[in-house]
RNA sequence: GGGCCGUUAGCUCAGUCGGUAGAGCAGUAGCCUUUUAAGCUAUUGGCCGCAGGUUCGAUUCCUGCACGGCCCA
């Protein structure tokens, strides 16, 4: 790229540095703690008038990054940002030392610096330190990007994050907002005598969702790994153990395409609670729901997204796998019943599908085209066919689908969950049966883990089991329409910054 | 993987029907002691993403590539 002028823009301010060291400033220096943070100083001052004030005379101490810097000779304000907001300093020739005043006049927008001074208000009434002393904290050295119109650029925004949090406040404030939703949900678990668990990322096998796993290598046992593409069939062991209420959120690993929904790396909660059924989780679910909106100050039970209302009122619509399909998708009764007229249908709406590929199969890719975009308000698809559900329990009056459901939001897949198959013969069945699909050819078929049928024999009591995305719940709760939005490094291809 | 669009100063963007470029902000030099994108004056700064082709001449037209965005799979 054309650094050329940018290096001149950085070769000016490592001169300052170095002119700050021969003054025998450390443009590092580590020894100013600030004693308040702006968003507290406006919460208590704010509403103080300018004498009150005055008279009050408090001294503080803060410390933050240079966001603007206005001039006017012998004085200036400053607008120091630091991880709770802004507050603005004034400085004045004859209420700072003669280096200090010196200081100020070199500093550069983007330096980190500390202020001791005095409350007051300004003659617009703006809350404002009025410093006495001033420390450089850090020599910033690259310019920031421009004041007013920021950095646009999504690219430069996902490869240099650290300039967009500086930069962009609505970036901190969903990176703010997303803590507080995993908070909640943590707090919500907890709050159910759930135990969160932590169970590995390196597996032996593929297992627990249908996806195309990453390999990797351990050297020290010379042993081919993969890395997790979801935890299910560890946490369940964990129910066999005895731990009745587990849960995880962490990481899974999906090796498949990237768009806005999709990144290789994601994080979900998959929970586990014995005695229940794939009904209670769906009141579970309402209720979880209900207490995160809560917690990060929703009103109404609404929220928009892309445009869209999207009212989380409950209870919450239910829909059956097959009735979507023909009630919201106007999906074809022959279509429903020949895997021949499907895979044709599938393939006519540009679907990736084959021969190989059981009728169910087919249908949820049909589904996923003609259903999912339809769902906007929160909805739980019931009645999975047992074909495309290897680990969830048989429906006691349809032994052909399974007590499971996906929830939609948005038209986006949020959460997967079911009653688990605890049964290990028909376990074992359903894997083999996967087996036969990954000798057709499907990757994404699970394997058989031998292991986790002989946990299955010693009993895994009545289950229940979700797993929801937690990205796509905070793009929805953020209204960002990019998962890149709302994960702090997305994966980018490399390139050569400079 | 396919389609469309984008890539010009540190940032945000103009622009050239083909004659090697411009604004605002930032920077620099001044003036200025209550500003709010401070103001005023002057001024520095560009392999116009990369490679090739067409052309007397390419940042502009064409092709390929890289990266990104959006749509589709």
């Amino acid at each position: 790229m054309t650094q050329e002028s940018e290096n001149k823009l950085i070769k000016r301010r490592i001169e300052k540095l170095e002119e700050l060291k021969k003054a025998g400033i450390d443009p590092y220096f580590n020894g100013f703690e600030p004693d308040s943070f702006a968003k507290d100083l406006h919460e208590s001052y704010d509403n103080k008038s300018k004498d009150e004030l005055e008279g009050l005379g408090i001294p503080v101490k803060v410390a933050g990054r240079v966001m603007a810097y206005r001039s006017f000779g012998k004085a200036g304000f400053l607008k120091l940002k630091d991880f709770t907001g802004y507050i603005q300093v004034y400085t004045e020739k004859k209420s700072l030392s003669e280096d200090d005043f010196k200081l100020y006049k070199k500093l550069d927008i983007g330096d980190i610096i500390g202020v001791e001074g005095t409350l007051f208000k300004t003659k617009t009434g703006e809350l404002t330190v009025k410093a006495n002393k001033i420390v450089m904290l850090t020599k910033s050295l690259r310019p920031l990007p421009e004041k007013w119109h920021g950095l646009k650029d999504k690219e430069l925004r996902y490869r240099q994050r650290y300039l967009d949090l500086i930069v962009n406040d609505e970036t901190k404030e969903t990176v703010i907002k997303r803590a507080k939703i995993i908070s909640a949900i943590r707090k919500f678990m907890l709050n159910n005598r759930f135990i969160e668990v932590e169970t590995p990322m390196l597996h032996k096998l593929v297992t627990g969702a249908a996806a195309r796993p990453f390999k990797t290598h351990l050297n020290a046992l010379d042993m081919d790994l993969y890395l997790r593409i979801a935890p299910e069939l560890y946490l369940k062991r964990l129910v066999v153990g005895g731990l009745e209420r587990v849960f995880e959120i962490n990481r899974n690993f999906r090796n498949e395409g990237m768009d806005l929904k999709h990144n290789p790396e994601f994080t979900m909660m998959e929970f586990y609670i014995a005695y229940k059924d794939y009904n209670f989780l769906m009141e579970f679910t309402e209720e979880l729901f209900e207490y995160v909106l809560k917690e990060i100050g929703i009103q109404n039970n609404k929220i928009e997204f892309e445009g869209k209302e999207i009212d989380f009122s409950r209870p919450w619509r239910r829909v059956e796998f097959f009735e979507g399909l023909r009630e919201i998708g106007k999906v074809d009764e022959k279509i429903l019943n020949d895997k021949k007229e499907a895979l044709k249908y599938a393939l006519e709406l540009e679907k990736r599908v084959n021969e190989t590929m059981p009728h169910e199969k087919i249908l949820a890719e049909i589904f996923d085209a003609l259903v999912e975009p339809k769902l906007i308000n929160p909805t739980f698809v019931v009645g999975y066919p047992v074909a495309i559900s290897p680990l969830a329990k048989r429906n006691r009056q349809n032994p052909e689908i399974t007590d499971r459901f996906e929830l939609y939001i948005a038209g986006m897949e949020i959460a997967n969950a079911f009653s688990e198959l605890n049964d290990p013969f028909d376990q074992k069945e359903r894997f083999l049966k996967q087996l036969e699909e990954r000798k057709k050819g499907d990757e994404e078929a699970t394997m058989y883990d031998a292991d986790y049928i002989r946990a299955l024999e010693y009993g895994l009591p009545p289950t229940a089991g979700e797993g929801i995305g937690i990205d796509r719940l905070v793009m929805l709760l953020t209204s960002n329409s990019s998962i890149r939005d709302v994960i702090l490094f997305p994966l980018m291809k490399d390139k050569d910054l400079d």
